[in-house]
DNA sequence: CGGCACGTCAGT
DNA sequence: ACTGACGTGCCG
């Protein structure tokens, strides 16, 4: 992970490669790790989902770049109460951009998502961020997926506000965000990028020592979301975004502020079939 | 992701 | 009318 080109390592030469990473490497990681839980950033539960990533390091947020998804697994930010008056205050800016510091192979172009029908989503979201330079690094393509615009623009939009209102009231928080790939229906966009099933954020609040998950579905016509334990999203999609908590608390259900409703959701044919078929199990008994 | 439930449809 | 393969949605 700290090596530029993971490709084809086992775990000996990893250490090996470890070892040998120039002080800067070593600098990065260490402020880097200032993002996660008790100093420990999130890490894979899932074998396969480690190959080309890049760790990538930013002012505000550290973020893990795969080279097969072409786009961020997970994004950890410690977003504190002064970030987001900061942030209040700061117009809301930038360039969308391709991360020069992965391999050309390995990362996402801006053509890749133009006239894909999906919008650029964040997932250390730009909202979080509290001055110029930060807000922009929110902007490179490592940090953002193929997002259905009325997920994102709805009630995605929603819930990072509601987070930014918790870390507000609470002090700080620790925010891990990511997509979720169901191997059943992959699409990709620009013949490259993944598009994925859901988008996720994590949520550890130190002052009440409870976490949760935001899940929504990524998808164009109902983009629903709802909340499950850091335990499910580990065994589900294979990231442990808060490795330093204790297991009780991954697994406790723990109350998330519920995102500001977006406007209203329209019926659509396949909802109302929904509603039909549970309309009839409940006559039948 | 995997497991379950349900709907569709083609072939008996 | 029955059956199984297949697709799709939901859930944790």
């Amino acid at each position: 992970m700290f090596c530029r080109r993971p490709r084809g390592l086992r775990i000996g030469l990893a250490l090996l490669c470890l070892a040998l990473a120039p002080d800067r490497a070593w600098g990065q990681a260490a402020a880097c790790a200032a993002f996660g839980v008790g100093g420990v950033l999130p890490t894979l539960a899932r074998p396969a989902l480690a190959v080309r990533t890049h760790l990538l390091c930013n002012r505000a947020y550290a973020v893990l770049a795969s080279g097969v998804s072409r786009g961020p697994l997970w994004s950890a930010e410690h977003l504190t109460a002064a970030a987001v008056e900061a942030a209040r205050s700061l117009p809301r800016r930038g360039v969308f951009a391709a991360d020069q510091r992965l391999p050309p192979s390995d990362r996402a172009e801006i053509e890749d998502f133009r006239r894909s029908g999906y919008d650029r989503g964040h997932m250390a979201p730009s909202g979080d961020m509290a001055d110029d330079a930060a807000q922009q690094e929110s902007f490179l393509l490592s940090n953002i997926v193929p997002q259905a615009g009325d997920l994102n623009r709805g009630i995605w939009a929603g819930i990072e506000e509601a987070v930014r209102n918790l870390a507000r009231r609470d002090g700080d928080l620790y925010i891990v965000t990511g997509p979720a790939f169901h191997a059943r229906d992959l699409s990709r966009i620009g013949g490259h990028v993944l598009v994925p099933t859901s988008t996720w954020k994590a949520v550890y609040d130190p002052a009440r020592n409870g976490a949760g998950v935001y899940v929504c579905r990524n998808r164009a016509v109902r983009p629903t979301c709802n909340e499950v334990t850091v335990d499910t999203l580990i065994r589900v999609v294979g990231v442990d975004p808060f490795p330093a908590l204790p297991d009780a608390v991954k697994a406790a259900r723990f109350d998330l502020p519920h995102p500001d409703a977006g406007p209203a959701e329209r019926r659509t044919r396949r909802q109302m079939r929904e509603i039909e078929r549970l309309w009839r199990r409940w006559l039948k008994g």
